[in-house]
DNA sequence: CCGAATCCCAAGCGATACTG
DNA sequence: CAGTATCGCTTGGGATTCGG
């Protein structure tokens, strides 16, 4: 196992200098409604942003605004804007987006792989409490 | 790579014969306050409810009462009380839990590797900005 | 010590209308 | 087509109080 890889060795204290091993940091970007569904889309290749829209359903063009904003902020996402009528813009991953893209990925792996267990934990606790 | 694998290879339509891969359904659960930070802190070992308390700054007595829960109903810790006086309770993390949790610290990983490269291209983003 | 109940505010988000 | 601006609702979550 990488050193770099945060333990999760029970009863340690764990190699976590500071309060939560930075998983806030990743999950304030990515914890929001749209981000990570933008991120998929974008992950399967170069995007206008209509293409987004109609791709990604129930969100709000307001909400896809600020959602790549952050992306090119955070430099996740370049924006390429062409200046014809009508104006046509691009958004691709940079290699850092793809990058977590890939780690999206994996959780999302976790979660179909749990889903029905997951479903039958609250079946069962929904059942045993009135 | 796994068959059960979400692929990103760009361009393709991609394997997800859902909206989302399934990619909502994990962080609908962990992309609140403070679940995550719950699991982080159950991953290294039994803890009770005050001493869950004290190793997470700043949440609320209330706020630690909804996460445990939902982590119990989700089946991704279990709940032991002890009738004793004064009443004690205890917390850890199921094998499920256990699983969610090394994902999650793959996550932190990626968080910390791509901190600074993040924080250089806000800057940038913030000068270049009105 | 552990948790339920209530009140309240602020952030996040949706709807709509407007601009280049 | 792409983006901005404004408003209003809904929800998460903090503070406090009460109960077992």
């Amino acid at each position: 196992m990488s050193v770099a890889h945060t333990e999760v060795t029970p009863q340690a204290e764990g190699p976590c200098g500071d309060d939560d091993c930075g998983i806030r940091d990743v999950l304030d970007r990515i914890g929001d409604k749209w981000t990570v569904l933008v991120i998929v889309e974008l992950a399967k290749g170069v995007r206008r942003f209509r293409e987004l829209q109609r791709a990604i359903p129930g969100i709000s063009q307001r909400m896809l605004t600020v959602t790549t904003q952050r992306l090119c902020r955070d430099g996740l996402a370049e924006r390429t804007a062409y200046a014809t009528i009508p104006p046509q813009v691009e958004y691709r991953l940079t290699p850092m987006g793809r990058s977590l893209a890939e780690a999206v990925a994996r959780l999302a792996d976790w979660s179909r792989e749990h889903k029905d267990a997951m479903a039958d934990a609250r079946e069962r606790w929904d059942g045993a409490h009135p």
